[in-house]
DNA sequence: TTGCGATGTATCGCGCCGATACATCGCTGC
DNA sequence: GCAGCGATGTATCGGCGCGATACATCGCAA
């Protein structure tokens, strides 16, 4: 899963590991904590070895040979290959049901603009699903549950269902956007969001 | 943590592990999936070696002695030992920071009946305080990131700080009736949900 | 000049997950 | 009568991801 947004933010830009992990915690803010340091690397390690980044040699070798005794050993910076791009593709492509748990779907979610649309439709509608799944479970446990559980644990259920039917909501709306062909529609997130077109589709380097 | 979830249950009854998921997860259902059996199996047998709980030979013996020949191998139950409600206790006093983490803090808010008011209300308060630097965060990339992030990774830190205001604003209403000595008030989950009374504080066997 | 916070790379132990295997029990259908 | 199937039930294995920890450099403020 952190594969596959390693790629997909250095589909974007070539990346240290720092910086990979802020733009990381920037885009990913609203669905988990910042990566830890103890996954990055490994993964990046991982991702070396079968091929998808190569490390970039940052500086441009024209500007200066200055520094040469301090061995350094300075940031590495790792930039996208094309298996790592057709990979990337493929994790796209797949999206088996570990898409659709909440980590799974925020880190393919965040990468749409990446996606085409009827994969875009397809793990939308597969989310919605199993998060319907949910609530009806937490149904269930609420109906049938009056003696059972104390208060407190019945007041947690109740959180849990609001949620779930505040996002089954949510994807509803998402999911009526998407087959008329638009992109979510900008809405008050601010004053004066630029024109964030949809710009769908940009394969090809 | 799965270690307090599962001295919380057996606290109340002993169980054998199959049975020990199933309430674990219609107790904390709106919290995370079911526990796997790839976790539960060796978090027995930890606490097990902890002597924090203890195989109850399950039949009491008196009712017949038929079937001898087939060993059986049937299901094993556990029960608590007086180690183990006391490592309860502790884990529910000790609190860190992991407490205030989405897992973490369903996992105690579910055991809030067996567990303290002050504690309750220092547990509600770290747990408002995180999800709060949370949102600022998300206000922060909302705010500063017109241009950067594209329309569907703007959608989601949307939803996502929408979810954090909501729960806030849920945690406020906690801290509230904490404070004034009241129970979650019972509130519409069905028609006749029973007169859960608060019957906080049951230590000692 | 000392010390501190940000930047930056890296490792280690371990909790937890998903897949998998295997065995028993009771039911339904042929 | 027995075949198959889903529920009940225990158990292991590989591997991902986390938190703690270590260490080194740089710029800035006290």
């Amino acid at each position: 899963m952190l594969e596959f947004a390693i790629l997909g933010l250095l589909h974007e830009s070539p990346m240290h590991g720092y910086e990979l992990r802020k733009e990381l915690a920037a885009k990913l803010g609203s669905i988990r904590a910042a990566i830890s340091y103890g996954t990055l690397y490994p993964t990046l390690r991982r991702l070396q070895s079968a091929g998808y980044i190569t490390e970039a040699d940052e500086t441009p070798p024209t500007t200066a040979e200055v520094p040469v005794l301090t061995s350094k050993r300075g940031r590495v910076v790792y930039k996208i290959t094309a298996e790592g791009k057709e990979r990337f593709a493929d994790l796209i492509a797949q999206a088996g049901p570990e898409t659709y748990d909440d980590a799974g779907f925020g880190i393919h979610f965040a990468f749409f603009a990446r996606t085409d649309q009827a994969t875009r439709l397809r793990i939308l509608e597969g989310r919605r699903r199993k998060v319907e799944e949910r609530r009806e479970s937490m149904r269930d446990v609420l109906a049938r549950a009056g003696e059972r559980l104390d208060a407190y644990t019945l007041e947690l259920q109740r959180h849990g269902l609001d949620a779930c039917e505040r996002e089954v909501r949510w994807l509803e709306e998402l999911i009526v956007n998407e087959r008329s062909g638009r992109a979510p529609e900008p809405r008050s997130a601010g004053s004066g969001t630029a024109e964030t077109s949809p710009h769908v589709q940009d394969e090809r380097p």
